[in-house]
DNA sequence: GATGAATGAGAATTCATTCAT
DNA sequence: TATGAATGAATTCTCATTCAT
């Protein structure tokens, strides 16, 4: 259920990494995503990040093959995060509690984007460039919540035509709002989150109700 | 109504553009929404957009101030077509009529995107990043499309809760679909464009019938 | 006969090569020779070159794609010289005069090993080591003149056995001495280059003569 | 006779070397070999090296100074089995064996220059760049055979005017057309080594008989 | 209107080498 | 005896950008 990350055992020359090489490459890690928190994703440049991480370029090069792959060793580490998920879907959903449940099950999501919203934004930009190997990723990380869901969809509502497509639209929509309102974007124009997620809410209720 | 491009009349001396130095601007337009259609956005530097352009570097300034320049002149350039969303929503739509247009609509939309696809994506991966510019423009052409849209909601279904919210969900899914669709995304796993569409469709007929 | 350096018309970028373009790029290989002159081949980084030459990095790569393509290029261009040695091969060899021809085509191919010295040696260190650009046109540009010199054997003394492997023997061994002097290794014990270029014509006096 | 390797008792550190000590410098030795066979001599590094022959980075210091240390120590080592020459040399040598003798003499020299054609081909590289080290280990191990085969030349035919030069000739021919034949060089424009190697044998034939 | 020529600046990358364990 | 860990110091290479013609 989702994808794990692997132990990274040994770095890039090959030798086994011990507790200090660990801590270093995660000290690596975490200052990239503290520095992409900020700044637009370009401007993060090895040396820049090795100086922040309070290592020599070459030590970056020890535990990483460039920028992208301490990009993607982050958003591998996120993603076990996601599968938090799994445990709403699987609770028992009944027409008494749908509607808190919906708002549990968005409410939930929005949260944890927001945990994660650096690595997962790399994750979209990085994919929706066409990057193989966060494309798959993506891929991988993202099926089996979207069929679990249009399940659960099917199974509230046996009459619905497409579970699985609505699961789909609804998942999309969910996601791309997420990642807006990190942006700043929604709150600008009298459009509050409160209203969009409400508004999801409304649409799977209307679409489940017998 | 939408954004108009305003018509480029001087080029980055000031100087005015005479015939050829516009088909020149325009070769480099051209040249730059075909090179972003294959490889990934990173690749595109001046002075590959000048070689692959047969002009020089020197001339590439003399027309534009830097790639982001050019990319958001094609952006201005796209927008203008996709003014033809409103005419869909001017027309009339009665309970009779609605589900067919409300396929028309969906329709026209990804018409739309699939002939601009490479700006529309540039659009969204700038904003995304934060890109001032692209953020704002992007805010200024979505913004009255998604009111009208909202309203002929209103109109449609008096009864309708937040209709400015179903909207923007319901476009937000429209856009990012569309956006997936052109990655050869959804192809992948057995899902088929014309399903997303109809579940979208579904969607909305379900909020809107009475 | 012999190979041609090709006018090299237009730079690294596809830039047709002004007067001025042309003149720094010749400066730029007259300096990697004097450089190779004096120290070691594996000293001739490009940034050393660059400042020796007084031009920035940048534009060393606007000539060259690497050092190995500057050293190419004055292979290339001392290669033309060389053709001189087929004079002395077209002029009348007879028994009169054969010994002095003889002396005058040794002491004609030091000569020209002399006034080449770096980029022969260059030459052979690239093609001895496997490298294909250079051993290939080692080839080209040693074979004609080998050919040439086994007719010339053969011409002169009918009944020897196997002119051409003879020629392709004597002509190693004199290329090996020429530039096994320029290392200043010959002098060294007591050898005189005299003694070996006599030597040399004594052997193939012995080969010759009726 | 010839040059002996010194039997290598301490590492770097001045340690005495164990069994399993002397093992890991001889792996490191060997994989240096094996890794010069195949491709260019420059991109020999330590850490390369290292990687291949299971040591990490540190381990390779504590047995040699640098890449060119352990080139040396195989140089050496390839250097002692040069001596079967002087076997050839001590034999009798009569009238009527001196064509087969002679043939002995170039097919021990090949079969040797084959069998250390890694070694061989690297201390000429060296020493023909200037390396000091590998110069005066070549003219060591050159100079000895030399004189003992121009001593060899001038006994059979008392006659000869300069027996040392045509020895130094014959034996820089026989020098580099093993060298180059290593490179495949030869076997190519259908130029065989049998024929090389015959006609070397006539050359010498030549200037013996009475 | 167009472009040869040149470059400052900086980023990526690699290597040999050291040292504490 | 062996090696994780770290790095200083180059070096290559690329790009945007300018300017005189």
């Amino acid at each position: 259920m989702g994808v794990a990350t692997p132990a990274q055992l040994v770095n890039q020359y090959g030798q086994k990494m011990g507790r200090k090489g660990q801590l270093t490459r995660q000290r690596i890690m975490s200052i990239a995503l503290k520095m992409l928190g900020n700044s637009s994703y370009k401007d993060l440049t090895v040396s820049d990040l090795a100086a922040k991480a309070k290592v020599s370029n070459a030590t970056f090069y020890v535990y990483f093959k460039d920028i992208e792959d301490v990009l993607f060793a982050c958003v591998e580490a996120a993603s076990l995060d996601m599968n938090a998920m799994f445990d709403i879907l699987n609770e028992t959903w009944t027409s008494e509690n749908l509607k808190s449940q919906l708002e549990k099950f968005v409410d939930s999501f929005n949260t944890l984007w927001e945990k994660h919203r650096v690595e997962l934004r790399i994750r979209n930009i990085e994919a929706d460039q066409g990057n193989a190997r966060f494309l798959n990723f993506r891929q991988l990380s993202t099926i089996e919540l979207l069929n679990r869901f249009g399940e659960k969809l099917a199974e509230l509502n046996p009459r619905l035509e497409n579970p699985e497509y609505i699961s789909m639209v609804i998942y999309t929509a969910m996601e791309r709002l997420a990642a807006l309102n990190q942006m700043g974007i929604l709150g600008s124009n009298s459009i509050s989150r409160r209203g969009l997620d409400d508004a999801i809410v409304e649409l799977l209720y209307m679409a489940l109700k017998k």
